[in-house]
DNA sequence: TCGCCTTCAAGAATCGTTTCATGATTGGCT
DNA sequence: AGCCAATCATGAAACGATTCTTGAAGGCGA
């Protein structure tokens, strides 16, 4: 590449300097206009002509000027678990939306459910250069001494998702399964289900998982109703295949809830290759509430997380903290619904 | 850890002053060591020295402070059409891996099928700063002016997708649908199939779709088969709507490909909604060939595009290009091939 | 012993921007 | 007229790294 030291050749990217000397006035005379800085009052004629200026040159701010001067990087760091799970692809997608309206840009990372690289990443992200961390873990608890030092160091965070146990000292959104859980349980129930089975992420050491626990105590309390627990990974064909000796047995269940709207379509694939009907056989219940369930050839029932208004409080929490705002740990609930679709219904012989 | 050495208060992030402090050296040696510059011969035991230092403080060096003197962002820009359909999610995690073991960030922005919207964020990712961008364009023919001006402002740039008309000043990665359309083709007319359709982009202007014209060619060849393009959005519900019509004829077309992976599932959708079989009364081919087509109720018959091999190819040629090569444009195309599963078979009465 | 080369490390300029502190006008008021 | 506030604009010091240039030791041959 041909350098041009000297001068603004025509290769070369705008300075400010280049603005604020077409404009006939000093840099940061330019610099507080352009950003519209409220306590300097530049003259109409000046704040006019520097406009004009960088609209003519085409300036665009250098942001790693920007960032290392004022510590703003204008970027946001989004860690999800996996960009093959079309429910974090469609929150990362309503994050990119939110954050780009506010100007900022939005570095996603993908943990694929590595515990270690989650610390990592998470850890990473901090003490990257951005200005704010949206990310969704898989168990808060798990984390509390990166959070502390978040904390500490003072990188806005918000988590996403999973509750764990404790308090911990950054903010929270994530959803309450509890109501969307009752009322899937009832209305199987009420379809004549009575055999249960529920996925849940492949065991993290002895801890058992939050929503087998809630469903558990929704399933025990109805009339005759039994609940399994299984585990497997988050891929799809984890939970086809984790599926299939289970709906081998004769006594199988007759209604599933799975991991995630995503390995409930590995669950609808299982009953297929199993011979089973969905939803005459097997009643197929998700979690999420992606977009694409609706569509599916078997439309998915399913758990439904309200999107948008946890994308939206994820976002305002974290621009109030990038703010300085700098209260308590706060920490949003979402209640989730129970959307019935095809891939439910009415269970065998009822 | 007791580690206080001077200056740097608890919250504050350690700098290279604190590192060079620790060991005895100057800010400049230090960074010389870090970086392994190799015109520099520092001693076995300065280098020792400043890499214990470093390791002990947790150095982190300051990207923008890097990548303002350096002008190296250590970060790439990504393109896409649609976070929420999983072809470029899957492609996204794939230059994730693939750029993240070489020490960049990936800045996703997707366009959302909106034509102004491509130009705006291809233009603003060129002026950003990042050190290159990977871009998936609808029509890189579209873009001529922008690919110029990148080019000419030095701005690593790799297009991929879909090919367009004349030559481009930047380097292309695309699938040749050729064969895999001709393989399809000749597969489903094999099985009996005579009445075929395919799915296009909501046509922009007059333009024809190139997928369209050359599985037209090859339908055209075979006995007696017809082909009908018909037009829909990216989005899974709309290719549902667009088919909803034409399943409803008598003369409706026995198999179908679809616009992508995602859309196929619509198009299965359709064909349920319709009272169709599928692959009994219509078979459904998608594009693409994402890890979950393989795993749906009914798994998915596609034209699979080279994944790997093509985002590999793509982040050689960007690296390349960042490293300051200034060869001519190149061009890779990867042939696709079509992949039978159970959503193609048997035209209806064969 | 002197000078020179080699080996190692430090000094200082620089990247483009923000921001604090300072300076130059103007004009209203007594 | 003289003074003090406003009002508007500038000078210059950061920010934290890289990199070019200069300098101080030590070792060697002459």
């Amino acid at each position: 590449m041909s350098g041009k030291p000297t001068g603004p050749g025509p290769g070369k990217r705008v300075r400010l300097k280049d603005v604020a000397e077409r404009a006939g006035v000093a840099v940061n005379t330019a610099s507080t206009i352009l950003n519209r800085r409220p306590n300097s009052w530049a003259s109409e004629a000046t704040v006019e002509r520097v406009f004009a200026a960088a609209e003519a040159l085409g300036y665009r701010p250098n942001r790693a000027a920007v960032a290392l001067q004022s510590g703003r990087f204008q970027s946001i760091g989004l860690l999800v678990a996996d960009l093959n799970n079309p429910y974090f692809t469609h929150v990362a997608s309503l994050f990119g939306e939110a954050v780009e309206t506010l100007g900022y840009d939005l570095v996603i990372e993908s943990w694929r459910t590595d515990l270690e690289r989650e610390k990592k990443l998470l850890q990473d992200f901090a003490e990257r250069n951005v200005d704010g961390v949206l990310a969704f873990v898989s168990d808060v608890g798990a984390h509390h001494e990166i959070f502390r030092n978040q904390a500490a160091a003072g990188v806005p965070f918000v988590a996403l998702g999973m509750p764990g146990a404790g308090e911990v000292p950054v903010d929270l959104v994530m959803p309450d399964f509890a109501p969307g859980l009752a009322e899937a349980a009832a209305a199987l129930h009420a379809d004549g289900h009575r055999r249960f089975a529920m996925l849940d992420a492949r065991s993290r050491g002895q801890r058992a998982g939050r929503r087998p626990a809630i469903f558990e105590e929704n399933v025990s309390s109805l009339d005759g109703a039994t609940l399994e627990t299984l585990h497997c990974g988050p891929a799809i064909d984890e939970a086809r295949q984790a599926m299939a000796p289970v709906l081998a047995r004769p006594d199988r269940p007759t209604a599933v809830v799975a991991l995630n709207d995503l390995t409930a379509i590995g669950v609808m694939r299982a009953a297929i290759d199993a011979g089973l009907k969905v939803p005459g056989d097997l009643s197929v219940v998700g979690i999420d509430g992606v977009p694409m369930a609706a569509h599916l050839p078997v439309s998915l029932s399913t758990i439904a997380q309200p999107h948008a208004g946890m994308v939206a409080r994820a976002v305002e929490f974290l621009m109030s903290r990038i703010e300085g705002i700098d209260d308590a740990p706060r920490r949003a609930e979402f209640p989730t619904t129970f959307i019935a679709r095809e891939s439910s219904g009415p269970a065998p012989g009822n």
